[in-house]
DNA sequence: GGTACTTTCCTTACATGTACGAAAACTACG
DNA sequence: CGTAGTTTTCGTACATGTAAGGAAAGTACC
């Protein structure tokens, strides 16, 4: 497995493509006919190579979307100034990573990877830990708060995506739609309740709303 | 597509499998050997027939897969005494769930589904969603209250599991490891701090940590 | 019985990720 | 030049989910 940027050894048969080529290639399929065209075949005639060879760059497909994250990080995050009261420090950061999660949903395969270790969003991380920090909290407490937002913020991209990915496929109705429909009034009468509203209220964008309840919440406890 | 409780249509060729086999075979073979071992093909064989004919009773493998969570809410989640305190309802609710979730790291795949829509754990959402209005929020934040909590919730799982499932198949540095090796402490101060610190910290469960602090954001907004 | 219709089952075929092992292309050393 | 060692490339093979279309096994009406 070739290193990104390692010494150039001056051994064995002389590569003909790069980790590089790979993963720009597999960008351009990617953002040009969505992620459901990248497959190693497709990928390796781009490449004019064959799709054993691509596994000497990439130890699978998964990293090779690991990379592509990585890669769009790069560009889709940038720091910006932010507020310079932790509360809203913490809040901007969390948002800005949502957001631009939110505007590629192709990489929810790989969200549950890690935390978003992506080198070009620990910016982003630094900014949470340093506003929690900030504003009293312990460093241990802080990054545990950081996961907190993590976890949320991982959580609302992927069902979110998902659940719309799978009501896009298909005209049967909905799981959920069928248990509404038998729900006893009597047995759990607040969703009965919500019934009707249960489906508007879930398309609301309320990440906002939920990630300021936990920061409340994280700030309130240090 | 045969339905679960739909009253028979004596036309047509008799089946010769249900769904009931298909679910049930399918959740012994998990349980006994792991959610790795499940393939239609074996699946059909066990059951003595072939893999297409699985698919006039499922839709396909993802819905066994969510029917095997729900099976498997159905005995996990029973509904116990919680206190009457709202805010220690909410949080012993979410927590059951959660605990029954982390039990069964195999539904990995499912979580992102939809929110928990398993009839079986319908009781505990209701609890949830009662404790928020009980508190005084209106239907409606309650019920964005219950979504924030199952993005965190869905969120800590998914992301713990993968995590631990790719450090288990594997020997090579992680790449957050490498990420934090190279971090510089000028820039990113906070983190290269908890540098050392972090992998531990990942590692702690610190889930109702994060649930206590998003509760009582929700309930302090209301 | 015969024809039409319906539901379930099965055979075949394909796309995909990737394991395995060998071939190719180079350097180093004798 | 030849042999060994190293790295990259490639051909083949397999397991998997599942699409498509037809065969089988019943009922309903004539």
């Amino acid at each position: 497995m070739q290193q990104p940027s390692a010494p150039r050894k001056a051994t064995g048969r002389p590569p003909r493509i790069s980790r590089e080529e790979v993963v720009g290639t597999a960008r351009r399929i990617v953002t040009e006919e969505g992620v459901g065209k990248l497959t190693m075949r497709r990928l390796a005639t781009e490449i004019g190579s064959t799709p054993m060879a691509l596994y000497h760059h990439v130890r699978n497909k998964e990293e090779l979307l690991v990379l592509l994250l990585d890669d769009y990080a790069a560009q889709a995050l940038r720091p910006t100034a932010l507020p310079a009261e932790p509360r809203e420090r913490v809040v901007a950061a969390a948002s800005a990573i949502h957001q631009a999660l939110a505007a590629c949903p192709w990489i929810v395969e790989v969200l549950t990877a890690d935390d978003l270790m992506s080198t070009h969003a620990l910016w982003f991380v630094e900014q949470i830990v340093d506003g929690l920090v900030d504003w009293g909290l312990s460093l241990e407490r802080a990054v545990r708060g950081y996961r907190a937002i993590w976890y949320y913020t991982a959580g609302e991209i992927v069902v979110r995506v998902t659940a719309a990915r799978r009501r896009g496929a298909d005209d049967r109705p909905t799981y959920r739609e069928q248990v509404f429909a038998g729900l006893d009034p009597d047995e759990l009468p607040r969703l009965a309740q919500a019934g009707e509203r249960w489906e508007a209220l879930t398309a609301e964008d309320t990440y906002e709303d939920g990630l300021r309840a936990l920061v409340d919440g994280l700030l309130a406890a240090g």
